[in-house]
DNA sequence: CCAATAAATGAATGACGTTCATTTATCTCC
DNA sequence: GGAGATAAATGAACGTCATTCATTTATTGG
């Protein structure tokens, strides 16, 4: 695509004559119909022909806003973005910036589980609320007194660990019953049962709090500074 | 779905008298030529009608062996999950076990990242090769030493962590390239930098080692017992 | 040989994302 | 105040899927 990279928020440059048709349409009212589609119906829900409708409008006509489905998922995913709270990285002590940004990133995305498998693997070029999300939590790796080449590793190594727990937080609590295979697998079936009294109860939230203090302390001692 | 819960194995019980016409299919058969076509046309390339042709049969032939395409995957992520080593945990000191296990799971499954979003929120009934993998972690944690309270939440966080670094191992390298917004992000862009005179190289497995180092420190400290 | 069983077939269905020729509305320029 | 250019919206169509179902085919026990 060798175009000449139009500036965002513009489709496409003005040119010489004459205005369009009054605009019913535009990405940021299609971000967020999509995004009440999606608290309304899940993500199956999101259908081109929904969110038309939702819109009062053809699907077709989606297409001139959007150039896929797959944008819509985009700008969906750079709105929530913009909803992460990484605040604590200009206030707060590194290890509690690390734990706020970390709870609040899971928990946004734990109920956008389909959109993790587009994050992981999308460039952050053009996407502004996901780098100023990146500069604030590299901003607080550096204050704290990391290396700056660690700081690029650290925040893949803690992003990946919140995608996939963001994954967990949505498994069943009966996830771990090993049924009628419980007899082959002693231990484990003890394990599981030693969390409590109630048969099959999934450890998501401590789980994720057990790990995510490992991260802080295992990564946090790769500073150089004690700041 | 109160049924007898048929053993599993067997669609159903034989009945009464005749027998059927030569079976052409089955399980281990779709489940074969699913991860050929997998591995030959990717996720996109998984259709009912591929794989039925595949089979050299008609599409509808699929549904007398299995009931969706989703029990499909299902078949396949348990075929995945035996080619998982978890060996070490019989033979090898515990970190150097998690080491081995993690970076086993976390190969096989980068190239099956569609499946993570299955897996993660599968219950492990009638999943014997999951199952059969947990039991022997779950011993692993036990002879280091763990409480066994802690060993559920403690395997939860790391398959968390090795789910999310399976995404990000297939990042693009230029995944980082803030483009024309660098200005706004001097911090990020300049650790994004430092990571090597080549542009855009992503660290996906020197974070993963990190993450993975930091985590079996953290977690390591629950062991009561030294051994 | 008959009846029962289950596998395989092929046609059909209903979503879905997307395309395209056409129409509609708006603005600039003369 | 037309004329023409521009882009948005429409509605009909397409191709691809997963899935269903009535029917046929093959096999075997009695």
């Amino acid at each position: 695509m060798p175009e000449p990279t139009p500036a965002p928020g513009e489709t496409k440059a003005r040119r010489r004559a004459g205005r369009p048709m009054a605009a019913v349409l535009d990405q940021d009212g299609i971000t967020a119909a999509a995004l009440e589609l999606i608290s309304k119906k899940g993500y199956d829900g999101l259908t081109m022909a929904a969110l038309a409708r939702s819109l009062g409008v053809a699907p077709s006509a989606l297409y001139n806003h959007v150039s896929s489905k797959d944008e819509v998922l985009k700008l969906v995913e750079e709105d929530l973005m913009s909803k992460v709270d990484f605040g604590g990285f200009s206030t707060l002590p590194w290890e509690e910036a690390v734990r706020q940004w970390a709870y609040s990133y899971r928990g946004i995305f734990a109920r956008h589980t389909p959109l993790i498998s587009v994050i992981a693997v999308l460039p952050v070029t053009d996407a502004p609320q996901t780098l100023a999300m990146y500069e604030a939590v590299t901003e607080g790796f550096l204050r704290a007194g990391f290396p700056e080449k660690q700081i690029i590793p650290s925040i893949v190594a803690l992003e990946a660990y919140i995608f996939g727990a963001a994954f967990d937080a949505n498994a069943p609590a009966d996830i771990f019953d090993s049924g009628r295979l419980a007899d082959s697998t002693p231990h484990f079936t003890s394990a599981v049962r030693s969390l409590g009294p109630e048969r099959n109860n999934y450890p998501s939230d401590l789980a994720f709090s057990m790990g995510l203090d490992a991260l802080i302390t295992g990564l946090g001692a790769l500073r150089t500074q004690p700041n």
